[in-house]
RNA sequence: GGCGCUAUCGUCUAGGGGUUAGGACGUGAGAUUCUCAAUCUUAAAACACGGGUUCGAUUCCCGUUAGCGCUACCA
């Protein structure tokens, strides 16, 4: 729509009462809105703001219920449509029957031809009826734009239920009214609807309105190439901003799930460059799986680019859960927790693939735990190197003598020093260093970590930062075997 | 079962009657004076199968196979 400067129409397909409900609406619109999506008409939102409304409203389906009846006392009128007054149980063993039998599974036709007196006199009565569409011995065709010419047999298509018996209009009756009603141009949909066209396109023909143009997307499908759904991790939209995705990768990356520009080696697209090259001409008509990798990769990239302002915004809370930073930001947190919070996220960001996963890289500075280190195979091997031991001693007695905080600088002329009095050097002389401050073997660089260990615990933490020097003094006096040698 | 849709590297895709079948993610290797991450360089990796049409088919047509969708008084 924005490509071609038409309208973006904002719908409420709600006929189903048992499945609708207001949240679903209000999550809807939510999650439409943190993607970037907005709508030149639609619902007023119902979580306050005031965007959507315009002059074909209302754009609930459930408050249109008038329109509809109206239209189909016209179809009842004009013959195109007939009362069905066949029950639940006849149709279901039909139904069986023809399946038992191998049969196609056809509605029998057994009401179309009751008289228009008799049907009206059933119904009066208070005969229950549902409302079928008589549909032609012609076949049904359309065009796809993403598919070409299709095309279904009439039989196929049978005499589909318009409206319930208990009143309310099926799904592909009122998508109908209100696309002719609202003056679509263009449908786009999942491509699970191409099956219900041809009888759509038999209500167009019926009412005499033209048909619209048809592209149907193909479904996105898991790893395991079925449909794409809870199993297969994040399905909803809001899921993924849970999980720390930020907007612009998740639309960059669908959009390039089943379409690819001109050219194909371009693959990063903000919304605004979307709008102006997207075209349905191009869209891939065969499904795609859902690839985390590539998405990441997006997100990644998007997290670089993003104002750091920002990133730290929705970093936050996840830091918060952990109960690792305040909730609150006092005075003090102004000038200095917030530098202090940017020099974390610029450590750990780049190791990530979404926010979620920053407290987990970043819990060795929350949570020092000497024994849990030591107990940990593949560092107990690096401990028990006698040269091990030396680098500890020589880190430690060193370590301890110098004035706080302990700068970069004067951290790494202290692992000089430790490499000339112990002899050891490379891993030998890095990892039980790094061991015995982060619990790990691996991990960012020193030059980066010491500072922020160094001023996180200068700060007032929900938990406590621990500084280098208490770190060292800790994991020696948890170290047992030291002193023997 | 019936009807429909789909089929290029593991994945997303570009291309299209004659091409060294291009790019990206991921993977492997190398570089970056501890490691991890990031970054850079580099390598391996594809036209589902069988028939046509044609001088020539991965490309067009038909079929097979496989996957998906619909087959509801769900959307």
């Amino acid at each position: 729509a924005r490509r071609f400067g038409g309208d973006f129409l904002l719908r409420i397909e709600d006929t189903d009462v048992e499945r609708s409900e207001a949240r679903y609406e209000a999550q809807l619109l939510d999650d439409l809105r943190w993607l970037g999506l907005d709508w030149d008409e639609g619902p007023q939102a119902r979580v306050g703001e005031n965007q959507g409304d315009g002059p074909y409203g209302p754009y609930r389906q459930s408050e249109r219920l008038e329109i509809y009846s109206t239209h189909t006392e016209r179809l009842l009128a004009e013959g195109h449509a007939y009362r069905c007054f066949c029950t639940t149980e006849q149709l279901d063993a039909e139904r069986e029957q023809a399946i038992a039998a191998h049969q196609p599974q056809f509605y029998s036709g057994r009401c179309r031809n009751i008289s228009a007196e008799n049907s009206a006199v059933r119904a009066a009565s208070g005969e229950l009826f549902a409302v079928r569409l008589k549909i032609g011995p012609d076949p049904i065709s359309f065009h796809d734009i993403v598919r070409g010419a299709v095309e279904f047999a009439a039989e196929t298509v049978s005499d589909p239920v318009l409206v319930r018996s208990t009143g309310m209009p099926v799904y592909n009756y009122v998508v109908t009214i209100d696309d002719a009603l609202m003056q679509i141009t263009h449908v786009i949909r999942g491509d699970d609807h191409l099956s219900n066209t041809p009888k759509q396109v038999a209500i167009y023909h019926a009412f005499g309105w033209t048909v619209p143009g048809f592209a149907h997307l193909s479904t996105i499908l898991g790893p395991d190439k079925t449909r794409l759904s809870k199993r297969h991790g994040a399905t909803s939209i809001s899921s993924f901003r849970e999980m720390g995705i930020l907007p612009e990768a998740l639309t960059n990356y669908l959009a390039l799930l089943g379409w690819g520009a001109e050219g194909g080696t371009r693959e990063t697209f903000t919304m605004q460059e979307l709008a102006e090259e997207f075209t349905l001409e191009r869209v891939t008509p065969s499904p795609a799986i859902f690839d985390f990798n590539k998405l990441h990769w997006l997100n990644r990239h998007y997290l670089k680019l993003a104002d750091s302002k920002r990133v730290a915004e929705l970093a936050r809370p996840y830091f918060v859960a952990a109960g690792w930073l305040p909730e609150q930001h006092s005075a003090e947190h102004g000038t200095k927790l917030d530098p202090w919070s940017e020099q974390l996220l610029a450590l750990f960001l780049p190791a990530v693939d979404q926010l979620d996963q920053l407290p987990e890289k970043a819990r060795f500075l929350f949570v020092f735990d000497p024994a849990a280190a030591m107990a940990n195979e593949e560092n107990a091997a690096v401990l028990a190197n006698a040269s091990a031991h030396k680098v500890l001693e020589a880190f430690a007695t060193r370590i301890a003598s110098l004035p706080t905080p302990v700068t970069a600088e004067a951290f790494k002329a202290v692992m000089n020093e430790v490499k000339t009095a112990s002899g050891a050097k490379g891993k030998e002389l890095f990892h039980p260093v790094r061991i015995a401050l982060t619990g790990a073997h691996s991990g960012p660089e020193f030059d980066k970590v010491v500072p922020l260990m160094e001023a996180g615990s200068a700060l007032l933490l929900p938990t406590p930062v621990l500084s280098v020097q208490k770190r060292t003094e800790l994991f020696l006096a948890a170290l047992p075997h030291l002193e023997e040698n």
